[in-house]
RNA sequence: GGGCUCUUAGCUCAGCUGGUUCAGAGCACCUGCCUUACAAGCAGGGGGUCACUGGUUCGAAUCCAGUAGGGCCCA
């Protein structure tokens, strides 16, 4: 047969992925002899395309469910998308605009019709690139977190937590988004650090020619202030206590009121309230029973009630009021600084504007105690552990949690409203008023009284409960995938959404399956540029991920992906990384090209291929044991790491050289079969990470039946190895290695054939070795001797004196220089360790392993010297 | 301002419960090779005051305290 001298990314994973499809490698379904493991994805937005934060993330996703698949698990990795209402209600807004139709002039179905079809139509863009990258999902298992099963969630929890005193309906403040023109919580506020200026304003004094100056980076607010604030203890403004002050241009008279909350170093150390835009100035209202003036529309221009530049924005209206002030004489001084400003975390141009709403709150505090204590005693456990410490601190301060969204694109808050503060819930209109009718005594009432609150519920409100309802745990908690699949065993995400998504789906899983949602969290980190940036659009930073895909091959980028990513700390991509990825790959196909193209005879086996053959078994077990360890830590990089090093140095450049017949020979039988079978095992331990080549090569090793795919072959198990084996191997390439560098440093050429002498303890256990020296160091005879050789290279492994005699090429002036640095050096080391060996306490204190080693390294060091003196 | 976290080779990072010839890996770099699987390769090599200061200890990259600098989260 043919094989290309190069792998061919592209060709191959397109066939590959599809065959795993037809025959349906991916699907799960509950089955009781084997363990489940589960993961269920991060559902990525249906606005998003792939970028590198999901390249990573998916991968390992892919490996940890690979893996458990082969080790016979019952692997189910659920696919699905988020809803995303700010987002897509944005992009269906502007979709519906090129068309030149408002949303306004839409009704709410109206325009959920257009935002389904948007839905359709790109919503799975997402996942279908996902499959370019191998991810092995159970496709017919993809949620959506709209899905009927989803939403009706939604409503039951909704009710639930209404039931039960968890949700209530409040006039506070929030964080609106004016672009968005929604409510957004805490968590979706980015501060930023941004240039600002500080105006200094004079506000007059009541009846009096006496003047006060505030200081404040947002004088357009001034037009809704109703009080002056300084601090009681503030000398400076004792004159102050009881007087009232006047508000430039719109001369409202505001009291003077005092309260600690004021930072006497701030500024002028006197503030101007302004109870409806600003938080802070919110709790002094509500604590001096201010008025409250609002100023702004929804949108962030000023109204009605701002008497001036209404219709401005607010950026506007700073700038023309700052010129106003300056004219009327009132500012007293402008300075520059450097102060945080929220933004909003969808729109992040757009300035996050406290706005007073009244909203549906959750009260955290009564639902996070089984979240805090369960992640804590680890009975679901963090990878790295360290973020257990950011969990525990936002659990511990955590705050009520505004869950309307003034948005139609989620799930309708199932809050029904009549006569004049009357609120009912309902899975439907008709449950809301049975309830209205039970509560208030009236049997008149009827669905016309009752009016749906407008507003749609926080998206993650509605994804913290998948993990339940994908397995349609609310309607039917006793069913059989539910009870198979749930808990589910590893979430793998970002740190950026603990708050937003992990925390919450920890809370919902306690509350509502009494036990939680995964066992396992691992924690990725960020993907960053080179220069440590954030990967960002705007920043044009960010790699084409399909197009890494065309360039590397998807093996390649995954093994790019992985080999920098340490758990939990951001990893700085770097696209050498996956041109490191595709020449791994390269790597592998050309060690099976060279195999699989030998001419095989049934000749009796080469005794060093025997040898090579004994010591590549034992080491393959020695990895797999030590992989296993590495995955169940979810160190992933260090695992492939091992997987890389197992095949580039143990297989290729060991393995394979000490196995290669002399040029134009055969390959015996029993060493080829040997081979086919080890790269068997190799194909199945590179598959978790790069799934097409290994596919590829198992089906070119052999004709394979129907079922026959490396993908669902079984993992290697722990057969146990010879570790002294090993170790006598090591010992002896590292005496080629020896020979390899005296024939470098002397210039000798690799065809010249040179002799080994070995003073060696037990030179009997050298001899099965002497087939591997000579083939590997071109070396024509290898002899024990009992005697020092003279004229000769030395070196010493394990107390085994080597001897390249080296006729012509004597040692020069320049090796003896060399040697005597080498002795200065030992003896110094010899010197440190009389040093530790002369200590009574090192000797009392320190194991007797400890000393014994010392010993050893004195001995060792000695041996080396009387060698190296030989040279003199 | 409060909390968390980090600082080890040119770069990115491992280094567990203090003790192995422990100062490591990959990449990059240097030297020599087109050796008949692979130049996307082979064989060799150099490179670090483990941020700094002090402490605990027979012994510290590792534990403790402080300093400097970076990052993150929350106000």
């Amino acid at each position: 047969m043919s094989i290309s001298t190069k792998y061919n990314p592209a060709e191959v994973e397109s066939k590959r992925y599809q065959e795993w499809l037809d025959k349906g490698f991916f699907k799960s379904t509950p089955n009781p002899d084997k363990e489940p493991y589960t993961i269920i994805i991060p559902p990525p937005n249906v606005t998003g395309v792939l970028h590198m934060g999901h390249m990573l993330n998916n991968t390992i996703q892919d490996v940890l469910i690979r893996k458990a698949r082969m080790e016979g698990k019952e692997a189910c990795w659920v696919p699905g998308t988020d809803h995303a209402s700010i987002a897509t209600e944005a992009k269906v807004v502007g979709m519906l605009r090129e068309k030149g139709i408002k949303k306004s002039d839409l009704t709410r179905e109206e325009f959920l019709k257009y935002a389904f079809e948007w839905k359709d139509k790109y919503g799975g863009i997402i996942l279908n690139q996902l499959q370019r990258l191998g991810a092995s999902c159970d496709w017919d298992r993809t949620f959506f977190t709209m899905d009927e099963k989803n939403s009706a969630a939604v409503r039951d929890v909704f009710i639930s937590y209404f039931k039960k005193g968890y949700v209530y309906r409040d006039y506070k403040m929030v964080n609106w988004d004016p672009t968005a023109q929604t409510t957004i919580s805490n968590e979706e506020v980015i501060y930023k650090d941004v240039d600002a200026a500080l105006y200094y304003v004079e506000y007059e004094i009541e009846g009096s020619d006496k003047k006060v100056t505030i200081a404040t980076t947002r004088p357009e607010t001034i037009l809704g202030d109703t009080a002056i604030c300084i601090n009681p203890n503030d000398e400076r403004y004792t004159h102050l206590k009881g007087k009232k002050a006047i508000v430039p241009m719109v001369n409202r008279v505001i009291p003077i009121i005092e309260d600690e909350y004021v930072d006497l170093e701030f500024g002028t150390g006197c503030l101007k309230v302004t109870p409806a835009h600003d938080t802070n100035d919110y709790d002094l209202g509500q604590k001096h029973n201010l008025e409250t003036i609002d100023i702004l529309n929804d949108d962030a221009t000023l109204n009605e009630d701002a008497q001036f530049y209404v219709g401005m924005t607010r950026e506007e209206a700073r700038k023309q009021i700052s010129i106003d002030l300056k004219e009327s004489g009132h500012m007293v001084k402008v300075e520059s600084m450097r102060h945080k400003v929220g933004f909003s975390e969808r729109n992040p141009d757009t300035v996050i504007e406290p706005k007073l709403s009244l909203q549906w709150f959750v009260d955290m505090q009564k639902i996070v105690g089984p979240a805090l204590e369960n992640v804590m005693n680890d009975n679901i456990q963090f990878f790295p552990d360290k973020f257990k410490n950011t969990y525990k601190h936002w659990l511990e301060n955590i705050k009520d949690w505004p869950i309307s969204r003034q948005l139609w694109w989620g799930q309708q808050i199932p809050a029904y409203y009549y006569g004049d503060d009357g609120v009912a819930v309902g899975k439907t209109k008709e449950e809301a008023l049975e309830m209205a009718i039970k509560d208030t005594g009236n049997s008149s009432l009827t669905l016309d009284d009752l009016k749906q609150d407008e507003d749609v519920v926080d998206t993650w409100f509605s994804s913290a409960l998948v993990p339940i309802s994908c397995f349609d745990g609310f309607a039917n908690p006793d069913n059989e995938e539910y009870k198979y699949y749930y808990p589910t065993q590893t979430l793998v995400t970002g740190w950026d959404i603990i708050f937003f998504w992990v925390a919450r789906m920890i809370i919902s899983g306690y509350e509502f399956a009494n036990e939680k949602p995964f066992e396992q969290v691992y924690f990725t980190g960020m993907v960053r540029d080179l220069q440590r940036r954030k990967m960002s659009k705007s920043l044009g930073n960010s790699p084409d991920a399909l197009g890494l895909i065309d360039q590397y091959g998807a093996d390649g980028v995954r093994v790019g992906m992985l080999l920098s990513s340490a758990a939990g700390n951001d990893l700085l991509f770097d696209e050498k990384l996956c041109e490191q990825g595709s020449k791994f790959a390269n790597k592998i196909w050309n060690s099976f090209r060279f195999i699989k193209t030998q001419e095989v005879q049934d000749i009796p086996q080469d005794p060093a291929a025997k040898i090579a053959g004994e010591w590549f078994m034992n080491r393959i077990n020695e990895v797999v044991v030590e992989l296993d360890d590495l995955f169940s830590k979810f160190r992933l990089s260090e695992a492939l790491m091992s997987t890389y090093k197992l095949v580039w140095d143990d297989f290729c450049s060991w393995y394979l050289e000490m196995i290669k017949p002399k040029y134009g020979e055969p390959i015996d039988q029993k060493t080829y079969d040997q081979a086919i079978g080890f790269i068997e095992q190799v194909m199945k331990i590179i598959h978790p990470f790069m799934p097409f080549i290994s596919e590829e090569i198992w089906h070119n090793l052999q004709d394979r039946g129907d079922k026959d795919y490396v993908m669902i072959a079984e993992w290697p198990t722990h057969a146990g190895f010879d570790a002294d084996q090993v170790k006598k191997t090591s010992d002896v390439f590292e005496a080629i290695t020896g020979i390899r560098n005296v024939r470098s440093s002397k210039g000798m050429s690799p065809k010249e054939a040179l002799e080994l002498k070995i003073k060696a303890t037990d030179f009997v256990s050298y001899e099965a070795y002497i087939p591997v020296i000579q083939k590997l160091a071109n070396v024509s005879s290898v002899e024990g001797t009992d005697s020092k050789i003279e004229n000769a290279a030395t070196f010493i492994i394990e107390k085994d004196e080597f001897y390249v005699p080296l006729g012509e090429y004597a040692d020069t002036a320049e090796d003896k220089e060399e040697a005597q640095k080498e002795i200065s050096r030992l003896e110094g080391f010899i010197k440190g360790i009389d040093k530790k060996l002369s200590n009574e306490k090192f000797v009392n204190n320190a194991p007797e392993k400890v000393v014994a080693m010392e010993k050893k390294k004195k001995a060792d060091a000695e041996a080396k010297i009387a060698l190296l003196n030989q040279k003199l």
